[in-house]
DNA sequence: CATTATTGGTTACTTTTGTAACTAACAACG
DNA sequence: CGTTGTTAGTTACAAAAGTAACCAATAATG
């Protein structure tokens, strides 16, 4: 006997919200992938670098929601690249602040542009009510 | 000098979408991981399955927009477990037919009760016409 | 202050994913 | 029919992520 169920993944929250991720995540990758070489997480942490700027990599762990192994290896990635670097902070040897070279920051600036743009295309299909609706919503569910 | 730009992560819809995907899924994860040993794309499969009955792994990739090697993988570790059986197809010998076994369906019901319950315990917060909006705005990104 | 605990960060090792090349079966075309 | 192309699925190898153990610096405690 097959027994038959009414569940349906297109109403199911978590396969959606990972559905759309997925979907924009690799439509936007190619923005910092392919004329920078950069993963998603050296992304990221670039952003918040450039966001909020200098601050260190526990910050970014905490703010970001990134492991700290992610965070360290991008964190190297990064400083690889030039885009990014570290000051030992005399008061606390353990501490180390990141902040963007000047790269680093035009990089960003770039980046962010793309950023922009790209959020905007995808966002034409809705009214601006609608974006914000959902933004509300994505920020509760994250609890961000 | 630093630039400074307004660029907040936190109206990025592609950001948003992967912090709440991870938050949503990282919570849900111990219901497949820790009593069955399974992986999301074995989660995922197991239901394309249990919903839409016997089908290719083919069509299992389509769907679900996985890729056909995780697909791949997911089977034989399903299989494995005993939760899903293959049964080439005589006219045409590529095609293998996926199905659950008694004890996958069994697997797969007590799981869509964890999921319906995950479902509604995420969605308290939210009134029902919101979720739905929901609903129908990740669909519409997701271009499922 | 010596010992123990905690904290920021890295490294080694394992698991999972991604990419590309491969096999086997069939289809299409000359 | 034989060659070439396509399709379903697997496998081998490389890249990335997760986990746990680790190191060095500081803090807390007896």
């Amino acid at each position: 006997m097959t027994k038959t169920t009414n569940f349906d993944l297109r109403g199911f929250m978590p396969y959606l919200l990972n559905q759309a991720a997925d979907a924009t995540s690799r439509e936007f990758e190619p923005s910092y992938k392919v004329r920078y070489g950069m993963l998603r997480t050296e992304w990221r942490v670039l952003f918040h670098l450039g966001h909020y700027g200098r601050m260190t990599a526990k910050e970014i762990c905490d703010r970001a929601r990134i492991h700290k192994t992610k965070v360290s290896r991008a964190v190297s990635a990064l400083e690889h690249k030039r885009l990014l670097r570290r000051k030992e902070q005399p008061e606390d040897r353990r501490h180390e602040t990141l902040s963007l070279t000047t790269s680093g920051q035009s990089v960003f600036a770039t980046l962010v542009e793309d950023a922009q743009r790209f959020d905007a295309a995808l966002m034409t299909e809705f009214t601006e009510q609608e974006a914000n609706q959902m933004r509300a919503f994505l920020i509760r569910i994250a609890k961000l």
